[in-house]
DNA sequence: GTAAATGTTCGGGC
DNA sequence: AGCCCGAACATTTA
């Protein structure tokens, strides 16, 4: 489930190998994750280099080998970062095994809608510095949301916060979740906002990944109890403030739920 | 057996 | 050209 606070999580697992230099690395080469490159050039390049660094900024992250080579991961739909110690035997959907003394780094994903790059140079990826400021960076200003939400005036609201050019991290959960705690309806034209609704967005887009980077980022723990997250996987949710069935309907093309008597349309 | 799933990209039709 | 929509990617789970 790798939305902002997912990928923080899953970024660190791989710190037990931290400072340790890369013995050996195993891919499933054809599968889609290496889409668009050459999985080989990993395998022949990396070893000998130390993991130095890892960075993640909305669902990207970004790992640092040696002085100049960089990993780029996305873990799509159902990709997961774990270390394994020895001996370690990969299984089939254990795709990227990236051995350093003592520990095995896994990217594993069944589905294979997440994505490996590899960068070589002194400097990150083009990529990379082009992401926009993440909900939880300084960067993220009310202004730029403003922006950002003129330039979307005939998606819905719902849509408009799946778009990682403007809200990095962002994920279908975490939309649902600031629509219901911002209290609009998920299908309004982004145009119609009002300034006041604009704000809120802002606001409450910053406060959710706050919150979920300290609990969900930090151990997988469960945010706060009165969450929408909660309630919004299964058919027969309620929702937390009146105890009524949340309404659930594919809008902009994503299944989304919502509360009819919360959240204004 | 069928539908749907926390993401993104691509191509066709307008 | 640009916008919008649906399909596609591959697999598991309800």
């Amino acid at each position: 489930m790798p939305e902002l606070a997912e990928v923080e999580y899953y970024r660190k697992q791989w710190n037990a190998g931290l400072g340790k230099r890369v013995l050996r690395v195993e891919v499933h080469e054809n599968t889609g994750l290496f889409r668009g490159m050459d999985a080989k050039e990993i395998v022949r390049l990396l070893p000998g280099m130390p993991y130095r660094h890892s960075f993640a900024r909305g669902k990207q992250m970004l790992f640092r080998f040696g002085a100049q080579a960089w990993i780029g991961l996305h873990l799509g739909m159902t990709g997961k970062l774990r270390t394994e110690g020895l001996p370690f035997r990969p299984t089939r959907h254990d795709h990227l095994v990236i051995r350093v003394e003592k520990v095995a780094l896994v990217f594993r994903d069944p589905r294979q809608f997440g994505r490996v790059q590899f960068h070589r140079s002194s400097k990150p990826p083009d990529w990379w510095t082009r992401i926009p400021a993440a909900p939880t960076e300084p960067g993220f200003t009310q202004e730029a949301v403003q922006a950002f939400l003129a330039r979307h005036r005939r998606l819905p609201i719902k849509g408009t916060l799946l778009l990682q050019t403007g809200f990095p991290g962002i994920g279908n959960w975490m939309a649902d979740e600031t629509l219901w705690q911002a209290g609009i309806a998920p299908e309004r034209k982004t145009g119609e906002l009002s300034h006041a609704e604009m704000t809120s967005i802002w606001k409450t887009v910053r406060n959710i990944s706050r919150i979920a980077m300290s609990t969900i980022g930090k151990d997988l723990s469960d945010p706060p109890r009165d969450w929408l997250f909660h309630e919004r996987w299964s058919r027969k949710g309620l929702c937390p403030k009146h105890k009524i069935t949340l309404n659930s309907a594919a809008i902009a093309g994503r299944t989304t739920v919502w509360c009819e008597r919360c959240q204004r349309a």
